[in-house]
DNA sequence: CTTATCACTTAGAATCTGATAT
DNA sequence: ATATCAGATTCTAAGTGATAAG
């Protein structure tokens, strides 16, 4: 806890990793070739890897700028193993890694962290501290909440109206008094009711939790919004085959717009996308169409293409007047249906608008880039919401799929999406009650692990020498989630998807073992692509018998066997069940991301810092949990030319100081030689114009490092996900930064209920 | 067990918006 | 007034994990 893990430094590297590990994979075997000669022309460019560690390990992550690029190493993905196998055979050993596209995909730059590991092995060791923190937050214990919050509310009602500043008024009213159960025929009155407690701001944290399972009570809301239909193009815009213009039937025609529309984009020039797509695409044309139209390659969308450019600078070119007349349709519209009445309250819906058809996106080697997203039509909607709600209608002359009360689940409409199958939902904002309780919850349950987090580590240590291998396997794989913040890793079905994975679904072909390595022994090296097809690298030393254990699992295994072959995520979430109520792989996660913010705003924290320097001490611990999580993003598209511009401003400001220096000596001068009042005066004005300019000064190049070192790394992730937010509330009101400092509106109000009812000395 | 289904969280990119610079 | 840009918001894909079904 605690203590332990500092995380530490991270070890940024991006790299290059010429290892060959990833293999190619191979779906697309055609292709593959040609993959493979660009990519090595590509790894000219490579990439350089470098790492750094820093020994301190206190503040290190800031300075990381990881830098990589990486590579993309080949891809990885290969269908079955077997298949897998065969083309392993067949590439060339050494891939490397190549770079990658730059805008999409790949997905690939890598950077990653680990915690530090103490330094003893004994490691893991509590600090002495944590106990206290039990104590206070309600709903700290693993049951939690239910009983418990009830309690606590009453207190701190009456501390609470303090704080929230602007809004609160009053909050009052009625909200303290419904409880929520009787009600619920009420609804009209509801209705209106709702309106205003919305403005007063609700604090359902206040409030009793269900515990009979059932998520609420009283649902009722207008169904989802359609995306608008089909318009066709215009006459005088053509499509042309081979040369020549072609006028498509509707259905075609609409799917060559999606094509078009995205023609500027990387995808389309990608063959499994190509391919997809004018699969698909032949699907919607009529007999005469298909026949003629037999390569994607003689298609012209430029036109198209073209119109839809123009379009769009029509729309940003539109008066004010006409852009306010849209403003306000569409704020007409989120009125109507972006809320819904949910137990007595009105709360905001988080997606109400169904997806629009379009071409797929999936991220990385994805096997079905390019698929037709078919139009979602009412009849494919189930809707869910109260009996005696007033049902939403669904457009005329259309019907719903299907009409059900369910209150065991939260979404208010969900459909079937056509590409994976999957279920795709309509559910609440961050904001609302629903989504607030269980992410108090998933702290709260981050916090009791952190209670027992010593004895699950002394244990899990204690399985490396188990003599059942899966135990151990089970042991090591613990070990490398707690250590490195991976995730479960959960098995894919094969073909669907992108070849990725998480900790249990690693592959020998993503670990290297090095018994030495420069200064350190037992180095492991990770190199795989994890969610949403981001590299994730990292060399770590891990302990003797962890590496052991390693080179136990990797014997007679082919690079695409499983690394951990007796273990899955539901062998170890069961075992995780068993340690601790409520506990599995993505705990860890969060809390050592929580911890890790707590333990390096303690550590940065210097008391006389300005406003800007403790903001970049919190964005800097920021950066650690998501350097540890491994959150990337691709360097913005403007980002060298946004660091120039800062740069510019500096060096404007450095002069504007140098003037401001040289008048103040001048004016000191001044006052030497006459010594009368008004000299002294002007005195004193250049002096406080030089304080103001180096302040400013000062400010531009905190924010310049800022940015600088957020390059690539995404720390609104793990803001948003990651880290209780209470600790950034106290920490806000330990140092008197104001909290609109760290969170934007949107995230104070997914976090109201933290920033209602967190004090100064909360303890994750 | 193994597989499938479902619900819900987590994720980075795309797009929008409004403040600031020109 | 217009263009630029950065941050906010939206979007939807891609994970996790519980549970049901085979």
């Amino acid at each position: 806890m605690s203590g332990d893990h500092a995380h530490g430094n991270p070890q940024v590297h991006s790299g290059a990793k010429g290892s060959d590990a990833h293999k190619h994979k191979d779906k697309h075997k055609e292709h593959r070739h040609k993959d493979h000669k660009k990519d090595k022309e590509r790894d000219k460019l490579k990439h350089s890897n470098s790492e750094h560690k820093d020994p301190s390990e206190k503040k290190h992550l800031d300075k990381e700028k990881l830098k990589h690029s990486n590579g993309s190493s080949d891809k990885h993905r290969e269908k079955h193993k077997e298949k897998r196998r065969e083309e392993k055979i067949k590439s060339p050993p050494l891939e490397k890694p190549k770079k990658e596209k730059e805008n999409g995909y790949v997905r690939e730059r890598s950077p990653a962290a680990v915690k530090s590991e103490p330094e003893d092995d004994s490691g893991f060791h509590a600090s002495p501290k944590q106990d206290k923190a039990s104590k206070r937050e309600h709903g700290a214990d693993g049951s939690e909440h239910k009983s418990k919050k009830v309690k606590a509310e009453h207190e701190k009602k009456a501390k609470k109206r303090k704080h929230e500043d602007e809004e609160d008024e009053d909050d009052e009213d009625d909200e303290d008094i419904k409880p929520k159960n009787k009600t619920k025929d009420k609804k009209a009155t509801d209705g209106k009711k709702a309106k205003k407690e919305e403005e007063e701001k609700w604090k359902w944290w206040e409030e009793e939790r269900a515990t009979d399972g059932s998520k609420w009570r009283f649902l009722e809301h207008k169904g989802p919004v359609f995306a608008p239909p089909y318009e066709a193009m215009p006459d005088k815009v053509k499509f042309y085959y081979d040369g020549k213009p072609m006028k498509l039937n509707a259905p075609a025609e609409e799917v060559a717009t999606f094509f078009a529309k995205m023609l500027d984009h990387e995808y389309t020039t990608k063959d499994i996308f190509r391919k997809n797509f004018f699969k698909d695409w032949k699907k919607e044309m009529t007999s005469e169409e298909k026949s003629k139209l037999t390569d994607l390659n003689k298609c012209n969308f430029s036109e198209m293409s073209e119109y839809f450019k123009a379009q769009s600078e029509a729309r940003k070119q539109m008066s004010k007047g006409e852009k306010q007349k849209n403003r306000e349709e569409n704020e007409r519209l989120l009125q109507e249906y972006g809320f819904c009445i949910m137990d007595n309250h009105k709360e905001r819906i988080g997606n109400f608008r169904i997806e629009p058809p379009g071409l797929f996106r999936g991220r990385g080697d994805h096997p079905k880039m390019g698929m037709l997203k078919r139009r979602i039509r009412p009849e494919d909607i189930i809707i869910n919401c109260s009996k005696d709600s007033k049902h939403p209608k669904p457009p005329p002359g259309t019907k719903w799929k299907e009409l059900r009360h369910d209150n065991k689940v939260t979404w208010l409409a969900s459909w079937t999406e056509n590409i994976q199958g999957s279920i795709k939902y309509i559910m609440l904002n961050p904001s609302s009650r629903i989504k607030g309780e269980k992410d108090w919850q998933k702290y709260e349950t981050a916090r009791r692990l952190k209670k027992c987090v010593d004895r699950l580590r002394t244990q899990y240590r204690d399985d490396w020498k188990s003599k059942e291998m899966r135990i151990r396997q089970r042991a090591v794989a613990l070990y490398f989630i707690d250590k490195l913040a991976l995730r479960a890793g959960n098995e894919k079905e094969e073909g669907e998807t992108a070849d990725t994975v998480g900790c249990c679904s690693l592959r020998v072909e993503h670990i290297k073992l090095y018994p030495k390595m420069d200064d350190q022994e037992y180095v492991v090296e990770f190199d795989f692509l994890g969610k949403d097809s981001i590299r994730y690298y990292n060399k770590i030393p891990v302990e003797k018998r962890v590496f052991k254990n390693l080179q136990l699992f990797l014997e007679n295994k082919q690079p695409d066997d499983d690394l951990f072959d007796r273990l899955n995520t539901s062998i170890l979430n069961k075992h995780l069940q068993e340690l601790m109520d409520g506990l599995t792989a993505k705990v860890f996660r969060t809390y050592n991301a929580s911890i890790t913010l707590q333990q390096q705003l303690k550590e940065l924290a210097c008391p006389d810092d300005s406003l800007p320097a403790k903001v970049l001490s919190y964005n800097r611990a920021n950066r650690a949990v998501a350097i540890l999580c491994n959150h990337q993003r691709a360097p913005p598209k403007t980002f060298e030319k946004s660091m120039q511009n800062l740069q510019t401003k500096i060096d404007e400001k450095q002069n504007q100081l140098s003037a401001a220096r040289k008048q103040l000596k001048a004016a000191k001068a001044e006052h030497k030689a006459s010594h009368d009042d008004k000299s002294k005066k002007t005195v004193e004005v250049k002096r406080k114009a030089v304080q103001r300019i180096e302040e400013q000064l000062m400010k531009l190049q905190v924010q310049a490092t800022d940015r600088e070192e957020n390059k690539q790394i995404a720390l609104g992730t793990s803001k948003l996900n990651y880290l209780d937010p209470r600790i950034s509330v106290a920490w806000c009101k330990k140092w008197a930064v104001p909290i609109e400092k760290i969170y934007n509106k949107t995230q104070r109000e997914k976090f109201a209920w933290a920033i209602d009812m967190t004090e100064e000395d909360y303890e994750f």
